[in-house]
DNA sequence: TTTATTTAGTCAGAAGTTCTGACTTATATT
DNA sequence: AATATAAGTCAGAACTTCTGACTAAATAAA
C-alpha cells in the first residue's frame, strides 16, 4: 500500500546524485572564496587549465587532450587567462607551430590559494563528520574511480 | 631535494577532484546509455527537471527553486522537454498564472531507464571495488553532504 | 473594496562554454 | 620532393544560464 511512488531520482539517491551534491557545494564555496581572495576572474571552467598545466609549461593541444576539450575550447580559455595574467602564452622553442603555456606569478598564486582553501574546507568538514570517515571517503572515491575505469 | 613541485591540483587530489572524476565518468556513461536506449534528446542539464519533478506534477517556479535556476532557465529546459514529449505543460487549476508540469509516459520511461542503468552501473562497480566499500562510500557521501551544509 | 504588493511566468538580450568544419603553417614520413 | 600528420586559428553555431524589464493574476492592506 504505497502512498507515493519512490520512483524519482531525488529520493532514489543514485550514486551520481550523492557525488554531485557535495561537489557542487564544494565548488561553489571554493570559487566564491577565490573571488574574495583577489581572484574574481576565475570560473570553474578554467580549472581545466589549472588542473593540468605542468610546472615547466604545457602545450595548448596537450592541455586540450588532458582536459578532454577541443583545441578551440582550450584556446578560448587560455586567451581569457592570458588576458587576466594567469598564464603567459609564448612560442615553443622546439616547434614553430606550437605554443607554450606557462603559469604566471598570479597563476601560481591562484593555485596555491585554491589548494589552501580546499584543504581548509576539507579539514573543517573532516572535523564535523570525523576525520576517519573523511579518510575512508577519500579511499573509497579512489577505489570508485578505479572501478569505473575497469567497467566494460 | 625536490625534483618536481607537487604543488599542482592534479597531483594534490583535492576532495573536489576526487568527487568530480567519478561523477563525470558516471554521467558520461549514463547519458550515452540513455541515448542508446531511445532517449537521445536528454542532456545533463535536463536532469534539473527530472530530479525534482513531483509525481503529481510541479510548477515551473517550484522546479526552478529546487534546481537553483532562474525561472527563465527552467522555462527554457521545460520548453525543450515538452517539444520532445518528456513533459506536458498545462494550466494550473488552482492558479491562473501558474503552469503545471507533468511527466509524460515517455518522461516516466526515461526516469525508469535512467534509474535502472544507474543502479546497474553502481552494482557493477560495487562488484569490482567490493560491495562493503561501496556501501561505506554511500554513507560517507551522505555524511560529507551533511558536514558541508553545517560549515560556517 | 479599491489600492498596493507580491507571485507566476514571459520577452529580449547577453555572457559563457563548448562544439563542428574549414583552413594555414610547420613538422614528420615516404 | 611529395605527402601526410600535427598545432593552432577563424568563423559560426548550439547550448546553458544569467539580468532586466514586463504582464497578468492573486494576496494583503488601507
Amino acid at each position: 500500500m504505497r502512498v507515493s511512488p519512490p520512483s524519482f531520482p531525488e529520493q532514489a539517491a543514485t550514486l551520481g546524485a550523492l557525488l554531485r551534491r557535495p561537489y557542487r557545494q564544494l565548488s561553489g564555496r571554493l570559487y566564491a572564496e577565490m573571488a574574495a581572495q583577489g581572484f574574481p576572474e576565475i570560473r570553474p571552467a578554467h580549472s581545466a587549465v589549472f588542473r593540468h598545466i605542468a610546472p615547466e609549461g604545457s602545450r595548448l593541444t596537450e592541455l586540450a587532450e588532458l582536459a578532454d576539450l577541443t583545441k578551440q575550447s582550450m584556446a578560448y580559455l587560455l586567451g581569457y587567462l592570458e588576458e587576466h595574467d594567469y598564464v603567459s602564452i609564448g612560442p615553443d622553442p622546439a616547434d614553430a607551430r606550437a605554443k607554450r603555456v606557462r603559469l604566471t606569478k598570479r597563476g601560481n598564486a591562484f593555485i596555491k590559494a585554491l589548494l589552501a582553501a580546499s584543504q581548509r574546507i576539507e579539514a573543517e568538514a573532516g572535523k564535523i563528520m570525523g576525520r576517519a570517515k573523511m579518510q575512508q571517503l577519500r579511499e573509497a572515491l579512489v577505489a570508485l574511480d578505479q572501478a569505473i575505469a575497469e567497467l566494460p
